[in-house]
DNA sequence: CGTCTGACGTGGT
DNA sequence: TACCACGCCAGAC
């Protein structure tokens, strides 16, 4: 397990429901601005096995790439109002304490 | 080892 | 604002 590996499940588990982050944002915020894709990748691992909030990743655009399953329904459930096909960023998305304690 | 792929992000038009 | 091309990085074959 590598040190990013562990950031990133430790930051997609302290997003609250009601918000979201973004693929880069979760990478930036575990130490590699340029990890989305390796975000993606922990997603498609570890979702299960970590019980990952998945749902709660968006891109930065504010869109489900997703059609595959119901992620819009899932963060609508939990208050994440879509406009359009798309989350407000400016609104819901969610910005981690420096610190990730667990 | 080389090539292709993907739940992304950014810059130019 | 919408669309295209490119860059990025690790995994699979």
């Amino acid at each position: 397990m590598n040190v990013f590996t562990e950031r990133v499940i430790r930051i997609l588990q302290g997003i609250p429901a009601g918000h979201v982050m973004t693929y880069g944002q979760v990478a930036a915020a575990a130490g590699s601005p340029r990890g989305a894709r390796q975000v993606v990748r922990i997603l498609h691992s570890m979702s299960e096995k970590y019980q990952l909030p998945w749902h709660r990743v968006i891109n930065i655009k504010g869109e489900i790439s997703l059609t595959d399953g119901n992620q819009q329904e899932l963060l609508e459930m939990e208050g994440v109002h879509f406009k359009n096909g798309k989350v407000d960023l400016t609104v819901y998305r969610w910005f981690p304490p420096d610190a990730e304690e667990g």
